[in-house]
DNA sequence: GATCTTGTAA
DNA sequence: TGAGCTACAAGATC
């Protein structure tokens, strides 16, 4: 860890086997192929930052066309860990000995942007210091942290954000209070400002009924005195843990940072403000204003008070409501949470009261567990919200599992279960689309949507909550009454622009795991991630060059190369013991594949009980290793672990969704072993519109971190026997089925059944690979090196990282969503560079 | 159960 | 920017 190694510089040697890209400190960088001189071995990168080459070459997707050589650093830079460039971006070493705390400091203060191995990449934006500010950090504390992790000064503009967002981000909050809404501040002067704005002046209801408990001042707002809270315990947590202060101190040392020693001025106080929560500010002042706002209004106005830069927090003073009955409920003792969950827990109630907001874990990592203890940390009437029926059987099974709550105190609600529960307090469990229905409603769905609209809830507990912003969902939130509100998701991103909205609909982002993190200290599975191209035979590409681009999707889905290479990793890891899902998003491309290659598949039109079936083979049953699922898999299907992921297809661009995928096989930690215990392959038709939208789809992943390796050639296909698809005329039938299925839409399936003459044996090797080399004049020179891909021994045997596989590696760390000149032009894996135009 | 409608994601 | 595409879930209704 002592040199710094962005991936981009690695690109594959002609000779020799290639290694694993990360742990290779004492392999030297010498050129990329065009020549360039790029990171001398153990260079830091504050020798870089000088390096003009370096700049111009390297990162500028990071730097933009800027030159930051003027930026003075100061003098012990090499202790302090941090860039701050004038628009907000934080360039990390994560290299650095207080790298740990920092990232503490920093997914508070800041967006993550990208975090692979060495250099992290955040982003200050509003929401990020609005997050910053909600979670109790104070203008100056991030101002002092920051200066003092900086190499550079940061910068008068940076400073400026950070005061302009943080002086009056977190002054207002909403309010519920005997189900309706308040909008309340210690400062009348910024009640007043917002009551000027027509937007939310006209959402304003004037209570002309005298308050009793309210007096009403001068100005016409409500006041009355403030709350405040000590001593909160979060279940599953010690009890000194739950000061969110010493947490924090306490995972930072249990986790073996080393102690610097050469962090100037005192690098303990530096940390002590990260999760440190204040009474609220104005001490002497007590009293809180408030006016009331209509509550179908409460969106525009949150939204609307987001703009004018005075975003409203949501907390919720759980132990001070004495109007909502109690739930009992609390978690079993013998269940414990992990640091990272207690870590997001306590950016939730770290001042006592429940934040409203987002947490963000990875698949596998245990949301439901953390939505199960925030639920017994506020003690109140529960609505959970999912996405499909078959994730509300599974939170109910999860309550039961982790907390002491009765079976009778969970309701149901989905269109064949419409219970309530008994009691005044209880959980109920219901998915988005039976809340938001507009519609006609059955007679009993009305009545329980009335019970749910009828009453204030406590806490609102929703699942995948990127979903949300989706326009009918959204509605929920406005239909039900929630004093807090928890969003959990892995994959906080959507390909349209709605995500942000998040942040007025919900609150912010309390907090985001790493999943590497995770990943090393075992929480979550180590995955190894590679795309592997497989070249197009030429009659093939043939067509598909001449085809519209409609018919193109199932010949690069269908090309038999991939075919190959689909049957020979799915006969490489059943030999290894792996459990294998393959996805393929194209149904007609899953049907033909699991027929042909004699494997069981789920998509949309199997039923229920096949479903079932089908997975508890997979399951249980040793002979079945292997199973096809089109993208029901991503949701709505519990699906069991697997260990091993083949996308064959996938040809939008959605990152959540190879995200999703790549869930599945994280659970996977049965084996102990070094290095990976899962695989993720996504299988790409070489030199089509495919590389583009994988590319694309990798961004998530790469962003958290992972590494995508190209694999050009399988190693020992070539020996293997009996692969599908092998004879030339073989390949043509298949075509012609392609083609043919085209025009009549449906019957590929009837050309594709499976011939038992493929699998048996009896089959010609397949024509040399020559299908390859078709293409080699195609902007391949970067994969090049193919043809004389070494073939050693034994296939992938030593897959302990895959490394008997000849790949080159790309980088993929470039963001794509900061890379807007990509645009239009060829596929970025075409280009010779990045950052040219 | 089959069929229709609405809704989501990209 | 908006319409169109595909695959899917889930509710309602007959």
């Amino acid at each position: 860890m002592n040199g710094v190694q962005v991936d981009s510089f690695r690109r594959r040697r002609d000779e020799g086997p290639i290694h694993d890209i990360g742990d290779h400190a004492d392999q030297d960088i010498d050129e990329d192929f065009s020549g360039k001189l790029l990171v001398p071995k153990h260079a830091t990168m504050d020798a870089l930052a000088r390096s003009h080459n370096f700049q111009r070459d390297s990162v500028s997707y990071i730097f933009g066309d800027h030159d930051y050589t003027w930026l003075a650093l100061k003098q012990d830079h090499e202790s302090r860990p941090l860039w701050i460039t004038e628009d907000g971006h934080i360039i990390l070493e994560g290299f650095s000995p207080i790298a740990e705390k920092a990232i503490d400091f920093l997914i508070t203060i800041a967006e993550p942007v990208s975090r692979p191995s060495h250099i992290h990449e955040y982003k200050l934006t509003p929401y990020s210091l609005y997050a910053a500010v909600s979670v109790g950090l104070e203008t100056e504390d991030i101002i002092e942290v920051l200066s003092r992790l900086s190499k550079v000064p940061v910068p008068e503009s940076i400073l400026g954000l950070i005061r302009d967002c943080t002086l009056s981000y977190g002054k207002v909050k909403l309010v519920l209070k005997h189900n309706r809404y308040f909008v309340e501040s210690s400062h009348p002067d910024m009640l007043q400002k917002l009551l000027r704005d027509p937007v939310i002046s006209g959402a304003r209801i004037t209570g002309e009924e005298d308050n009793s408990s309210n007096g009403m001042t001068g100005n016409g707002l409500l006041t009355n005195k403030a709350p405040n809270a000590k001593d909160l315990t979060i279940p599953g947590i010690k009890k000194d843990v739950a000061d969110p202060n010493k947490a924090a101190g306490a995972a930072a040392s249990a986790n073996g940072a080393t102690a610097p020693g050469n962090v100037p001025n005192g690098e303990e106080e530096i940390f002590a403000v990260v999760g440190l929560d204040r009474e609220d500010d104005d001490g002497e002042n007590d009293d809180v204003h408030s006016f009331e706002i209509d509550s179908s209004s409460v969106e525009i106005v949150k939204k609307r008070c987001n703009e004018l830069d005075y975003p409203m927090l949501e907390e919720y003073d759980f132990r001070n409501d004495s109007v909502n009955p109690d739930l009992e409920i609390d978690l079993k003792p013998i269940t414990v949470i992990r640091p990272y969950q207690e870590k997001s827990l306590s950016k939730m109630f770290g001042n006592g009261r429940a934040r409203s907001g987002i947490i963000v874990l990875p698949c596998g990592a245990g949301k439901t567990l953390v939505g199960i203890t925030a639920a017994c940390t506020v003690k109140k009437s529960t609505l959970v919200l999912c996405t499909s029926s078959v994730s509300v059987l599974q939170w109910k099974q999860q309550f039961l599992l982790w907390s002491n709550i009765k079976p009778h105190q969970i309701a149901l609600f989905t269109s064949d279960q419409k219970e309530k529960f008994l009691g005044s307090a209880g959980i109920v469990i219901s998915t988005y689309s039976m809340v938001a229905n507009t519609r006609n409603r059955s007679h009993d769905s009305q009545k329980m949507m009335n019970f749910l609209r009828s009453r204030e809830w406590g806490f609102l507990l929703l699942d995948e909550v990127h979903v949300v912003p989706a326009n009918m969902f959204r509605k929920v939130l406005t239909t039900i009454a929630a004093h807090a509100k928890l969003g959990l998701t892995a994959t906080l991103v959507r390909e349209d622009e709605k995500i942000d909205d998040l942040n007025f609909l919900i609150g912010p982002k309390l907090y985001e795991a790493n999943w590497m993190d995770l990943a090393s200290r075992g929480h979550i599975a180590n995955v190894q991630c590679a795309e592997v191209w497989c070249p197009m035979t030429p009659e093939f590409y043939r067509e598909y060059l001449r085809e519209n681009s409609r018919k193109r999707t199932l010949l690069y889905v269908m090309n038999p190369n991939k075919f190959q290479a689909c049957q020979y990793l799915i006969r490489y890891h059943e030999e290894r013991g792996d459990k294998i899902i393959v996805f393929s998003d194209n149904v007609h491309a899953l049907v033909a594949y699991a027929r042909k290659l004699e494997k069981p598949f789920i998509y949309g039109e199997t039923s229920q009980q096949e479903r079932v079936r089908i997975l508890q083979n997979f399951q249980y049953n040793p002979k079945i290793n292997t199973i096809f699922l089109s993208k029901v898999g991503d949701t709505s299907i519990d699906l069991p672990e697997a260990t091993c992921l083949i996308q064959v297809s996938s040809h939008y661009g959605s990152r959540r969704q190879e995200a999703q995928r790549l869930g599945r096989i994280l659970r996977a930690k049965r084996r102990n072993d070094e290095g990976f215990n899962a695989f993720f392959y996504s299988l790409v038709s070489k030199d089509t519109q495919e590389m583009y939208y994988s590319t694309k789809r990798q961004q998530f992943l790469i962003d958290q971190g992972y590494a995508f390796k190209v694999i050009t050639n399988l190693d020992g296909m070539d020996q293997e026997q009996d692969l599908v698809y092998s004879t030339h005329s073989e390949q043509m039938s298949l075509l012609q089925s392609v083609l043919l299925a085209q025009e009549s839409a449906a019957d590929l399936n009837e050309d594709v059944e499976p011939d038992l003459d493929d699998l048996t044996g009896n089959t010609t090797r397949r024509s040399g690979g020559g299908g390859g080399s078709v293409l080699s004049h195609m902007g391949s020179s970067i994969a090049g090196g193919s043809n004389g891909a070494k073939r050693s021994v034994g296939g992938l045997r030593s897959l302990s990282g895959g490394d008997q596989m000849a790949y080159v590696e790309y980088n993929k760390a470039i963001s794509l969503k900061d890379d807007k000149k990509n645009r239009g032009e060829r596929h970025v894996l075409f280009k010779k560079h990045y950052g040219k135009k």
